[in-house]
DNA sequence: GAGCTAATAAGCTAATAAGCTAATTATTTC
DNA sequence: GAAATAATTAGCTTATTAGCTTATTAGCTC
């Protein structure tokens, strides 16, 4: 399991969120993917492999390209465990004491 | 409203997910919660500060000294938000409902 | 106001992370 | 196997952050 500090991290910086959010529609290669942004390729790169240890998509490679997928289960644990951690005997609503 | 980016970022540090654990049993003084930690007093200060402007804890004066309480309404909104936003079409509370 | 305590701010160092360009590793194609 | 394409890794620079120590602000007590 990824780390939460991993997890929590890589959903710190926006790019890598925009990434994740341009993976809802589907797999997308790497190049694709880097070439929706003004960073350079290798930038990009990086930021999936930030997101690939988060464990926040998977890599496949297909033939010559890498198909990157969106995988939300790890965030879902680590959120839905976190605040059971925090708020434990209380409503996942609103806090109320 | 704090942006995600700060609340992500606060909740990358360990320390930081230490404090509002510590936080989950009450409001405490920022004194009281340095002396939990091994780091020196100004640091967990400093951490404090992050998590109050990620909006994850408010503070209030008492006295002579400063209270820190917990609150999770910006995180589970964040969460939720995002939640939404990453997986549109599927269920938000728990996966496989 | 002087003295005391609680907490933060300032200033520094070391480590981490983001960005780039250039080089390297896979994989397909000829 | 050489050439071409896809993607990552390496090396560098700059900016941010965690930690410390020292200094300052805010409130209380006398």
């Amino acid at each position: 399991m990824a780390t939460p500090d991993a997890v929590f991290k890589a959903l710190a910086d926006p790019t890598r969120r925009e990434i994740l959010r341009l993976l809802r529609s589907g797999p997308r290669s790497s190049g694709d993917i880097a070439a929706q942004f003004d960073s350079a390729w290798p930038t990009i790169s990086r930021h999936l492999a930030v997101l690939r240890d988060a464990e926040l998509v998977t890599a496949e490679r297909n033939g010559s390209t890498i198909l990157y997928e969106l995988d939300t289960t790890v965030f879902q644990e680590t959120v839905e465990h976190f605040l059971n951690w925090l708020n434990p005997g209380g409503s996942h609503g609103k806090r109320r004491s």
